[in-house]
DNA sequence: CGTTAAGCGAGACGGTACGTCTGGTCTTCGT
DNA sequence: ACGAAGACCAGACGTACCGTCTCGCTTAACG
């Protein structure tokens, strides 16, 4: 049962390549917003309309080579317990220093274009979030988690401290941001009784 | 000590008003990614170099714009307890419906230019961080938080689903998601033991 | 030996044409210190970057259309005699009617603009000269021609007052004005001894 | 019968002066295409509105400041006859080694706009003209020009090799194109009979 | 001697066109 | 049919000047 296939010359996973590497490249080196439709296809030494006849816009080029490097699959293997399981996702979270750039470009793209911001959200952020989601569940699970607690909120919580951090880049998201986050969401802000 | 006044014709007020009125109708109109100074200009009745005398682009004018229309000074009238604040406080704050466009697109912007991301950040968004760190300071004061909270965080927590939420218009901000944003700020999100 | 076909999308006669046509209609409409690039491309139907691939200026778009309708190559036919040759030639070239607007203002950017100046000379000018000069050589062949008469000097002269005319319009350049040139460059002004 | 003061603030003639200079500055340092009002202005430490209250344009600026170093009064001395009257008038009036970027100047501003033209041939062209006419005059009255020759056709002649050397700067405009014009003016251009 | 009236430097104003840039599409040939 | 090359239409960009206007200040002559 192969994958049928198409008449004429096959698409050329050479030139996909070279537009995802190259616009990777243009991006680290000059930024998004100088990020081109053009300067990537000369970059890659490839037309326009190759990139066109693939992708919609450069968010989309720079969204498939996130993807494309990113692990797709996120594990969150079961550390025991809710606060471990918590803090070893946030470490792992929060390290996105290298990919700044691509991710902070992006959500300009998605606060732009309504359109993109749909496959952003569903071919990117929605992996991330079920991650997250799987860890509130195994929790549940165990009865560590209140039941009045919607685990979507929580999951707005630790991604909304992410973004507004990685975005107004004001405070750090290392390993103490890690723990103040987990804390905060643990026991609350409020003084113990 | 009066302040001296500059040789030559004085700015037109009447400009500036026309100016920050365009770009706020434009943009309601047409949204932020098909704002552009020629059509603020066009729709002011002003020359282009207007604006460019007096605004670097046309993310300065719209955050002056913001800036002009939002409250200046936050009030956070003080209700007794922090439970109580915090709830005023998150219901005030989320109800951004009209201002979403706006916000929106500026923080577009901040992500795509870090010169206006610094502005953006000290013009705007400080006075609204500085509302809630009052109302943290004044329950600290009344020994309401725990002393290992570290404010700083909690508005970070607060202002990011706020943002969260608003960029990717997933979830609603209404009074449900405050009260849930309450409670899990205040008590965490671990079952009572 | 043909001419070796550059890839990509070859150059389109057809914006070519509607440029130059747009050119002498907008000038033949508004005059040439009326003409912009932006009119010539919007009533083409054209880009202004398709204007500016191939032209440097709107006077070298205007010295293109006007060589493109001027004849190439200008017929001297030979009439047996100076004078008869002479006389002909000044009626024919004298009737600059319809082109004293074109002509008018591609000297005028020729003044301003010393590139342009050369183009103009060795694109446009230079062919007429050349009739002229054939005209005089060929009565230097005769015998016609004094031998201590140098013909650049004469055909100075004659286009020197063509273009005066042209330009100060305080004069006609009619059948009398050819004449009185003509008679006077046969026999000078000095009565007959 | 003396000119009525008029009340106010009399027209300072140091800024006059600071202007014409100015102009004259400009265009020697950076040619006419380049000079601007507000350049001049600037330079002058003038209000620009100091010079439209005076002259209608930039142009009309350089035509005083021309008249005003130029001699008004052209003097063509007799020197007994015509072909010596002729061979002083035309080393004198082809010698215009420094004013050649000013006087091209003004004939493109003149090609460009009629009604500066008008005040270009009327303010200055008329009066050099003028002086031609009273030679031919002089030799006429001598007898020594033939009576069918009409001089504002030789002046045409005259004037019309001037500009059109001075614009296309193809061939000198020395002492041997004096000769060769006077010579040619004076004999006609057919081999003697 | 103070009023009146214009000129002055300065510089902001509403405009227009510039020449450049990028977007997204189209058209060619070669593979 | 795809890929490269590159021209095409479109239109915003930010700049440069235009010619006008509006300030406060200066400079006379007149009452």
């Amino acid at each position: 049962m192969t994958e049928q296939r198409r008449p004429g010359r096959p698409r050329s996973e050479a030139a996909r390549r070279a537009i995802l590497d190259a616009a990777m490249r243009e991006l680290e080196e000059h930024g998004y917003a100088a990020l081109t439709v053009q300067g990537i296809a000369a970059r890659a030494g490839v037309g326009k309309q190759t990139i066109y006849r693939w992708w919609q816009s450069k968010a989309d080029v720079v969204l498939d080579a996130l993807i494309d490097m990113a692990d797709t699959h996120i594990a969150v293997p079961d550390r025991g317990s809710l606060p471990e399981d918590l803090m070893a996702f946030l470490k792992a979270t929060f390290d996105q220093r290298g990919r700044r750039p691509v991710l902070i470009g992006l959500m300009a793209q998605a606060l732009l274009d309504p359109a993109f911001a749909r496959a952003f959200r569903d071919r990117f952020l929605a992996s991330r979030r079920a991650a997250m989601r799987k860890i509130l569940e195994r929790a549940a699970t165990r009865g560590e988690v209140a039941p009045d607690i919607d685990p979507e909120t929580v999951i707005d919580v630790v991604y909304g401290v992410l973004w507004y951090r990685l975005m107004l880049n004001h405070a750090p998201l290392d390993e103490t941001a890690s723990s103040q986050i987990s804390d905060l969401l643990l026991r609350g802000i409020t003084r113990d009784r």
